[in-house]
DNA sequence: AATAATGTAACGTTATAGGTTACAGTGTAA
DNA sequence: TTACACTGTAACCTATAACGTTACATTATT
């Protein structure tokens, strides 16, 4: 299990990719065609990346759509792991 | 963009996992802690691999969770490359 | 013939990604 | 101070999806 709590892929939007280049939300939710609601909810941690977002950040931002999943990925992962424990699963392999 | 068509994750657990181990779904589902259905759906390509689905196959096949969400995004994204070029975004870095 | 396994339809609940509109708060520039 | 831009977020909408139970028809296998 990963140790840390992996931070939302909002944050990495707003600390790597607009505060660099100094673009408002506003500007960046026009810009990948979006409302601003729908990228504030994900800045702000209350939405989770979508497989066409990560789309939408990779042309945007000239980057991976990949790496933007599987930030997002590794988020939901990381959480619901903290559940591990309590599911209750008969393991059918070794 | 990944060349292929990626497999549906379900095509895996069936031919991976349960066809190997002898398991039918009914039995897989049991064990999994999840209804019939909802394999079911997950093995003819109809529902995703969910978060927790990905470690409660982890659990039961004693694999990591990690590969499963990851098939499950790789599916995913490969679907969302196929609009890339129907989405309109502004580009903001080089 | 009886049983097991399967796919799937029909119904439900809950959650989430997306939209629009509207309002309140903050900061900044004229 | 007034005006404007930016922001968070609430309230409302729709569509999709992950889960559940029950039920039915089909195909195997015993």
């Amino acid at each position: 299990m990963r140790m840390h709590n992996p931070p939302h892929p909002g944050e990495i939007i707003k600390s790597f990719c607009l505060e660099p280049l100094g673009v408002s939300i506003t500007d960046a939710a026009k810009a990948l065609g979006v409302s601003r609601k729908t990228l504030s909810a994900i800045i702000n941690g209350r939405a989770s990346i979508s497989p066409e977002m990560a789309v939408r950040l990779s042309l945007a931002f000239s980057t991976s759509s990949e790496s933007w999943l599987n930030q997002q990925s590794q988020y939901d992962l990381w959480h619901a792991e903290q559940s591990r424990n309590r599911l209750k699963v008969k393991r059918l392999a070794a």
